[in-house]
DNA sequence: CGCATCGATGTAATCGATTCCACAAGGAGG
DNA sequence: CCTCCTTGTGGAATCGATTACATCGATGCG
């Protein structure tokens, strides 16, 4: 593959003369100029990126390191994230933890190595020395969708409790009073802040969360599963099981159909996360829907603020409750587009 | 951070033996190799792997291009190649092309300039010059999925024929004899295979494909959309859709759904490629799945053989057919597992 | 005993770019 | 006409690793 240096042989000017033109120098002749342009033309050349950022100490990269690429919730933030890094002239390199810290660190230590400008995080877990050590050590990064509590660390997310009420109120209004959740993992942020907002929304209506009502998940749809299997066996069962992600409302729908069971009429369903599928399981399945694209750009933003030394700052969006079907019918509110 | 220079003051030795450490050189002396490990440990030392890249001219990174992330089939793809490279040595950098050949190029360019050591694609048009020269050049590459014909590139992909096949015997039993497609772009292999198995399929039971029953789709939801709608329209619809692929069956539905029209009753659906959320649609959508994770890792190691000098071969494997409920009750067939 | 070999180490070249510095030529101003 | 500045250019240092080559002491063998 052409160097700089063939190139600078073919225009028979100076390895310096080429760079200049290549990043638009303003002292480089008009004849120079041509007579690299050619030569750059006629090799085919071009620059080693390599080469370029062990210089410039820049990659022009991002890590984005996310929980499980499978869930089409972290599918969507993954691709706004390399869209809005593309605007802004970033390429993305994504690492897929799996919801294993040990991938995690295995992800967060391979970019590292490679010397990424900047990296965001959706943390598996509650820290890894690892990452708590790049956290301090100065790499440029933000927390997306999930965070860990004191580092100091812009975090970008979204806020569900406005949601979760509406869900709750929604669910009151139909008459549920038994409900159940399916949390996440109690490591993450969001796996702790859902059954929260869901309590207290809860406490509002005067209704209690019992614990035999909270199934630990681990936001996979197998464990959706085996939850509400235990919720089923109960001697007097929830009349809603809310899950804390989508995966494990799959999980959930899969565990219901197999006993012969049937949503919204033996037990309702409604998850957190919202999918275009949604609007097609049987029954349409009500969500709390994130603005995930939003998500997305706003993290590269204020990662990009602060590679490029401007003042990051913290974004929190609203979450808002998409009603469907699965948890009954509600006159009062199902206009709400599906 | 700390560089390798660093280290070999802290520990009182040259660069080289640190080097020769870090590499497993084995003539260093145990007492130089602990007080360098020392050092490396004390120091938090990590090799900068940009400048290891240029020195060696590898960088042990593998380039993905695929058509679009928001698809579950390249997802999964996605997840496996990254996988199995994990497991070689190698990380991926993935490159989202959107079904847009400008950013397919884009992609490539990208990954070319950082000099990735080998590239797996699944082209999303006939193939832009820029790929054709990628290919000529020298970059070690493996199709996977979709190819381009005519060039000299190993491939990796399913066979469906087989499966439409089954697919299209099982319609016939079911009593439908106006079979429509909705197909990809035509400039993807993927998207004229499918209509070609499709209707050789046809021509063994005595039917036709006329041009009516076929629909220009991009394997994008909305193309499903419109193109079911023009179906809908004619004097004559037909009794069966078959999408090409996952994301135009949702269209599809939405279209049919919109209409107020019931699947399989007014019109029977099918779908190339499965994904989880089928299972639980309304009604649950007969498809033909690829061995998607298989895929991923033979391409991986098809590549693989090639950027460590073996000869790499071109792998085929079978998709087969899942029956569900979406083209009606077949009491001979649906014992297939759902 | 002398020479070859081997093991351990350091020096320096190298990968392909960017960029500081020196320098030459040419124009402006005194 | 002499200085000073500007513009255009090339030489060489540099980034952080790897690795060929040189060196040096110790060991082995005839």
């Amino acid at each position: 593959m052409a160097s700089i240096k063939d190139v600078a042989a073919e225009a028979g000017v100076s390895v310096a003369t080429v760079s200049r033109v290549l990043n638009e120098h303003p002292s480089v002749s008009e004849d120079a100029r041509a007579r690299v342009l050619a030569a750059v033309a006629s090799l085919g050349y071009r620059p080693n990126a390599v080469a370029r950022s062990l210089r410039t100490d820049q990659t022009r990269t991002l890590g984005l390191v996310i929980s499980d690429v499978l869930n089409p919730y972290f599918t969507e933030l993954a691709r706004s994230v390399e869209e809005e890094a593309r605007a802004l002239g970033y390429s993305v390199i994504i690492g897929n933890a799996d919801e294993r810290p040990e991938l995690q660190d295995h992800h967060v230590r391979t970019l590292l190595d490679r010397r990424i400008d900047g990296l965001l995080v959706s943390p598996t877990d509650g820290g890894s020395p690892l990452m708590l050590d790049a956290a301090r050590s100065g790499t440029p990064m933000v927390f997306v969708d999930r965070w860990i509590p004191g580092v100091d660390v812009p975090v970008v997310r979204a806020d569900g409790r406005g949601a979760v009420r509406d869900l709750v109120a929604h669910l009151h209004r139909l008459g549920h009073r038994r409900l159940a959740i399916i949390a996440g993992p109690a490591a993450t942020t969001t796996g702790q802040e859902r059954v929260a907002a869901f309590r207290e929304a809860l406490e509002e209506y005067g209704l209690d969360l019992p614990d035999r009502y909270i199934g630990q998940g681990d936001f996979q749809a197998d464990s959706g599963r085996r939850v509400t299997e235990r919720f089923l066996d109960l001697a007097e069962p929830p009349q809603v099981v809310f899950a804390a992600d989508n995966l494990m409302a799959l999980g959930a729908l899969d565990a219901v159909r197999a006993r012969g069971l049937r949503v919204p009429d033996d037990i309702a369903l409604a998850a957190f996360d919202d999918i275009r599928w949604f609007v097609h399981t049987d029954p349409p399945i009500t969500a709390i829907a994130q603005p995930t694209g939003e998500l997305g750009r706003a993290a590269v933003r204020a990662l990009v603020d602060r590679i490029e030394g401007r003042a990051p700052r913290s974004v929190t969006l609203p979450a808002r409750l998409v009603v469907r079907r699965s948890c009954g019918e509600d006159p009062a509110t199902n206009r709400s587009r599906s």
